[in-house]
DNA sequence: TATTGTTATACTCTATAACTATA
DNA sequence: TATAGTTATAGAGTATAACAATA
């Protein structure tokens, strides 16, 4: 199986994902109190009021991953409290376009602040500008690669042969 | 609502959890598919394993964070999978100390390896060795500041002054 | 036939509150 | 009274599979 990792690197892996984890809890907390916007939910609106504010149901996957049915789910919770709307494109009449509304943009703009506090108090209180710039360095360059990966989330059906349940019944 | 994060700072915190974000799914999804262990179950038993092996329930919740309830709930799914078992500490009678077994162990060796293989190729693939040192060096910082910070999941019940609901009905 | 998206369904995870027992 | 942990319960999130519609 190869061999394992450097210590150092898993060392890197578990401090990573631990303060991923906590920041993630926090920030959730935090934009719960402030709205009801779950983390995945905000991140949907951020990305839509982000890049021009309209894109399709695949297209606004990326990144922020799920299966589509979840996808569909959160975009459908968003509609309905007005945040987004859903209309078919007019390129590919399968697309759904999914875009942000003056509410949607509004929430988005009233919640950051509290949201990006979070990010300053935890992450960023205790990194000098030079950490930050190695980390922002970095981190972009890791997420590139990881977005380029294969199993993208919405790319997900199409990669999965048709194999019996490997995970029978657990209990 | 103080200034905003520079734009460097924005850039490096979403680049940092959508990376982390999709690390996560990554491996959750190869823990799956050589156990039946969710990620959450993975770091308990990790976290077991690499700490002597016995822990209070309050102590293994530290950075893996959680209710307490979600920690008795998977605390238990472990144990009536066999990977650890639960007994009454004698220092203290109230604390439950939990204790990775033979096979839990068996098992964190098992899968570790591709575990490891997942992080590699996501994570440390597109970085050099000053890359690692650096974000290892950052994220050991940060998540000690993370865990020194005051709203850790365990002492939640603490902190939570009796408010009423703040957050009523939702849909 | 392949792709986009939705629906139905089932299950897991997590949180809150109430409760027990020990310090 | 405060702390450690459990139980009951309820709700949200996610995934799978089946489905409809368009390319």
């Amino acid at each position: 199986m190869a061999d394992a990792l450097e210590p150092e690197q898993l060392t890197t892996y578990f401090a990573l994902m631990e303060s991923a984890s906590l920041l993630q809890h926090a920030v959730e907390q935090q934009l719960r109190s402030q709205s009801d916007l779950s983390h995945v939910q905000f991140q949907l609106l951020a990305k839509l009021a982000g890049t021009e504010g309209r894109m399709t149901m695949t297209e606004l996957a990326d990144g922020v991953v799920y299966s589509r049915s979840g996808l569909t789910h959160q975009a459908g919770l968003l509609e309905k409290e007005g945040l987004v709307t859903r209309a078919p494109s007019p390129d590919d009449q399968r697309a759904t376009l999914v875009t942000i509304t003056d509410a949607g943009r509004a929430l988005v703009g009233r919640v950051l602040p509290g949201h990006i506090e979070v990010a300053r108090r935890l992450l960023f209180e205790p990194l000098s500008d030079d950490d930050l710039r190695h980390l922002g360095d970095i981190m972009g360059r890791v997420r590139d690669h990881m977005r380029a990966q294969p199993p993208r989330s919405t790319a997900a059906r199409r990669r999965r042969p048709p194999r019996a349940k490997e995970r029978p019944a657990k209990g």
